[in-house]
DNA sequence: GTCAAGATGACAGGAGCCTGTCAATATGGG
DNA sequence: CCCATATTGACAGGCTCCTGTCATCTTGAC
């Protein structure tokens, strides 16, 4: 390892238990979703357009994926009845991604255990620790953006 | 979405600012090992058989990866020269991955980059609010992996 | 020394993300 | 109306992680 400065360590340190808690937050996402007969992926899908059906293409920027990934998720879960697609009165190719009955159920039943858990967790921190944490974590995002952002102009024309 | 209580609705803005930090962590990594014609999981690799050759299943463990993750991993670095396998005289058919003279170089030029790019972006966040961030996760992660292991508990025998 | 149990790598297959390419469709300037 | 441009879904392929199965090798109890 290169001498890091005390303050790249601290960095280097928030960086390690980003990835963990990221880890370990798929994993809680897996099993809240699996008694529906879901993944963390297909249920953020179905939370999307909850509130309307919508376009693949629409989907992938709500949540900020690329657009192929959503269609092949949004593919897999009109395969299992979850969601079916639609015609779309403004655009004759692009249909829309619709909830079913079954797929409304399975999203009612992850939400409700996605609450309870959300409360567990919550009830167990300290507010004011957790307020700070999603404060340091925000800054942190805000930094990087702008570097990544720099870069990105720098490798363009 | 359904109701929540303002504790676990805090609970939820973390979820979503560790999703958005660690995407944003996985890309300026990838960006970081590029130059040097690696990937973050592969300059990970690299990096834990810098101080010794291990075996794969080894570096697993230490990773806190799934065996064959590692393995796939490590055949793509042995077959773009990065890495060897060398014999293990503890062990027939396990043998040993091996940073290569390329490998090295490779690994030092990511972790020269990483140095100054960790400096960079701690040295435009304010300390106490790294500490109190880095605190606030951990606080969460261990709560998470308290809560997961419960019901791995329960789903055994 | 023998044999069961565990560890290990090879192989196969899947999930979720990505990229690039292509043809079909919308959209908007002229 | 026409055509360049952007958007969209289909298709192909790659990366990183996972799981499960299998034969081989090591280890430890007996």
């Amino acid at each position: 390892m290169p001498p890091l400065t005390r303050k790249a360590e601290a960095f280097s340190a928030l960086v390690l238990e980003v990835f963990q808690l990221n880890g370990l937050l798929l994993q809680a996402g897996d099993r809240l979703s699996a008694p529906a007969g879901l993944t963390s992926a297909r249920w953020q899908v179905l939370g999307v357009i909850d509130h309307g059906p919508a376009t693949v293409a629409a989907v992938a920027r709500t949540m900020g994926l690329a657009r192929q990934s959503v269609q092949q998720t949004a593919d897999a879960l009109a395969s299992d009845g979850f969601v079916e697609y639609v015609e779309n009165p403004h655009h004759q190719r692009a249909k829309c991604v619709s909830l079913t009955a079954a797929g409304r159920r399975a999203l009612r039943k992850v939400e409700q255990a996605q609450a309870e858990w959300a409360d567990r967790m919550a009830a167990s921190l300290a507010p004011a620790l957790l307020a700070s944490a999603v404060k340091g974590i925000r800054e942190a995002r805000l930094r990087l953006e702008k570097d990544l952002a720099v870069e990105e102009r720098s490798h363009e024309g």
